[in-house]
DNA sequence: GACGATAAATTGTATATACAAATATATTGG
DNA sequence: CCAATATATTTGTATATACAATTTATCGTC
């Protein structure tokens, strides 16, 4: 491959890969929302965990991640610091292997008060990228979702 | 705030929230790109950066930083490990404080080993969450840059 | 030209992420 | 019932990310 051949890869991978455009955005979003609820001291990771444990009532790790998409081995850090802090608490199981978990008062708590601070980010969120973003990212999941089958 | 209430905000966030759809896309996209590079020892951050630099010449941090909205210290760490790799070097400056850095001629070869494997990757992106993926995220893209000013 | 302000980059620290390996428990086939 | 296998989770290791503080160098002003 010549410089000019270079060249033109370099080009479409910069005019067209969707990985450089995802990262980039999810970078900013990410930092949009945690400015947000910094004052509260969660992170946005922390809550989308914090939710889905919410809407699952008893959330088993295995679960949660298919539902997120996230790596078991994540999950397990980012949990074990949230129930440092209180927010989240084991719940005894039959099954020795297993370690489903749920959210405590203080975690019930923290997302009631994080609630305002999440709307804000929400806001200055679809002003940055358009109203539309949530509908374009939802019917991409949908994809996703329909994809696992 | 009742029990009621903020089960009614778990499932507004759970179900809009802009964060938690582009994290999960985000982490999905990215695997893909790193599962196809794996082979070749570099990851989909990494290849961004080369691509950034190839397309700059020579590449100032502080400038690349604006291009893909990235803090300065996360890039310093990233362009640490591609100068140990031999991917990048550091070309001398007027200015003491400045280390701009370009593509080696390893940087280069690496860059043209991987192409396939970054249009195996866009390929099964598409595939996954639709070809009109890239626009949207181009669109996205575009009015963040359009904000910045 | 010295001093304070500004600028560019690095370093310290914490979290997020994933892959590979390890651990612990449960299930199953003989 | 026991050994082999399968399942659920954690632990080891490396990279990515950002904020705060630091370092080094330039610039502007007097």
């Amino acid at each position: 491959m010549n410089t000019t051949k270079l060249q033109n890869s370099i080009d479409t991978i910069a005019g067209e890969c969707i990985a450089v455009r995802m990262r980039m955005l999810n970078r900013v979003v990410t930092n949009i929302y945690d400015d947000a609820l910094r004052p509260l001291g969660v992170r946005v990771s922390q809550m989308n965990i914090l939710v889905a444990t919410g809407k699952m009532g008893t959330a088993r790790p295995a679960e949660v991640c298919e539902k997120l998409h996230l790596e078991v081995s994540t999950l397990s850090r980012n949990v074990e610091r949230m129930k440092a802090r209180g927010w989240l608490e084991v719940i005894p199981d039959e099954d020795g292997r297993a370690q489903p978990f749920r959210l405590t008062n203080d975690g019930r708590k923290l997302l009631e008060k994080a609630a305002p601070a999440w709307k804000k980010a929400q806001r200055q969120a679809k002003a940055l990228l358009g109203d539309d973003i949530v509908d374009l990212l939802g019917q991409a999941v949908k994809k996703l979702r329909a994809d696992a089958r």
